[in-house]
Order: structure tokens, then C-alpha cells, then sequence
DNA sequence: AAAGATATACGAAATGTTTCGTATTTAAAA
DNA sequence: TTTTAAATACGAAACATTTCGTATATCTTT
């Protein structure tokens, strides 16, 4: 089957699963709903029905509940949204994307420093190639 | 009117019209065809008329042809989209999402220059408030 | 045991997005 | 002038996504 990517409202499941590890419909209901986020308990029910169909999840049962994983992993996601977006808005250029972030949302002394570290490593990996 | 963000296809639409300043819904629809995105004349038509009537794209006539642009900003809409991506997958950190695309995307010796520029800059200006 | 709470299953309405066919008008070409 | 090409308008089909109501089973409490 082919894995299609996630849309937002499963995102927004997958977040919560990707966090917590495991969890049952009425628990991510509630983390939703704590989030801001209200909908209807048998709505999430029936996301989380679709997305196992989808292969985004799994579930195991446990007595009559069904324990919820996720199939598919948090940073391989993640890189194919960065991915997804740079093709489709930034030019395929990773960096106008790292430069529009940076350049828009006040980052910490800390994260600047981490972020210029990772750079420097970079930078050392390409010398020694 | 409340501006929705635009749809997938919205936007390949809209980055065409960034890119040209302006077009007709027929250059449009070539442009695409060439990026290998085959969709019927009336299928482009229809995409710019609705996003006219959402406000994305304005239109004046010239002669009997229309000719659109775009009326919102690539630079806002592309920063938007950085901010729910940040939100919905990145725990709120722009810096996840910079270092996950700095990590999974080889940048060139020139592209890292100019990103640890940017961020020795920012340093600089923490440094002086 | 009866009543209530809590599970899943599932159909289907409501909404949103994408696609295109057909009608109509106007310009260009034969 | 007749035909062909190219433009917009618009309805609606085809899909996809989100939401929830209702049915049913199973635990828990009274």
C-alpha cells in the first residue's frame, strides 16, 4: 500500500501518539480537547480507524480498547514536510527556507548558538572531503 | 473576507505568478504543463476565477483576456507557512526546524556561509540590546 | 439484575478541493 | 463570409477530508 502523507487533522494525531508513545482514542481525544482542539470523541475514533487503514497507525487490543502506535516515525515525517514545502514554495533551496526562518522568529542565544555549531560542523565535514 | 491559506494547487499557482509578476490563466496553464503538472485549460481557469473570489489573485482585463496577479505576498505567505509547520510539527521551535533541514539537506560551502553570516549577525545584535 | 458508562463499528452528512464538460462570446484565419 | 481558434463563465461530477449519529457490545456501579 501506499503511504499518502498525513493530512493536518491526522498530524495533529500523530503529534500527540509521536509524544506520548502509545495511546488510546480516549486519551488523545482528551489531549486534543486540551489543546483547544474540540471534537467529538467517535470523530477521533474515526480518524484514528482511518489512519490505521492508511497504515499511519497501529493498534494492539487491550481488554476491549484498542492501543494506538504510530507506523510511521516522527523525523522521517518531519523531513518529508520540509521536503514537501522547499520543492513547493522555496525553490527547492533548502537554505531560503533556513534564512526566512531565522530571519522571521527571534531565536533564543541559545538556539543561535546550537544552530551555528551544527553549521561549523558542517563546515568541518566539508573541509576533510 | 477572511483569507484562507491557499491549497496545494493554489499555490503552484501562486508561485507562478510570484515568479512572473503577472500572467493569463493560458501561461499559466503552460507553465505548469511544462513543471509536469497536466491539467486542462478550464481546470486552470477555474482554480484562478476561485481564488479571485477568495482573494488571492486579482484580475484586469486586456482586451478580451485576463490578466492575474497576485495579492498576497510570496515572503508573507511563505512565512505563514513556516509558522504552522513550526506549530504543528515542530513543537513551536523554529529552531527544530531549521536544524532538521540543515541536517537532511547537503548545502553547499557558499549556502552555509551565508546561513552562519545570518547568524553571526543576529549574535551580534543580541549582543548590543 | 438493571442502569449507566464506555468501548468499537460503521454509514453518511457536511464541507472542501480538484477536475472538466458544455455554452457562449469574440477574434483570427481561410 | 464561413470556419476555426481562443477566451471566459458556470454547473456539476469526482474525490478527499472531517464530523458525528446511531447501533451494538461490554464493563461497572447500584
Amino acid at each position: 500500500m501506499i503511504l499518502k502523507r498525513p493530512t493536518e487533522s491526522e498530524l495533529e494525531i500523530l503529534e500527540i501518539i509521536w509524544q506520548t508513545g502509545s495511546a488510546t482514542v480516549r486519551q488523545v481525544n482528551e489531549l486534543l480537547e486540551q489543546k483547544g482542539r474540540n471534537v467529538g470523541y467517535t470523530t477521533t475514533l474515526k480518524m484514528m480507524q482511518i489512519m490505521t487503514e492508511k497504515g499511519l497507525l497501529s493498534r494492539a487490543m487491550q481488554g476491549r480498547t484498542h492501543i494506538y502506535s504510530a507506523m510511521i516515525q516522527a523525523g522521517a515525517t518531519r523531513n518529508a514536510m520540509i521536503d514537501r514545502m522547499i520543492t513547493a514554495a522555496f525553490g527547492g533551496s533548502a537554505t531560503k527556507l533556513i534564512l526566512q526562518a531565522l530571519g522571521n522568529h527571534k531565536a533564543t542565544p541559545e538556539e543561535l548558538r546550537e544552530i551555528r555549531e551544527l553549521i561549523e560542523k558542517l563546515e568541518k565535514e566539508q573541509k576533510q572531503a
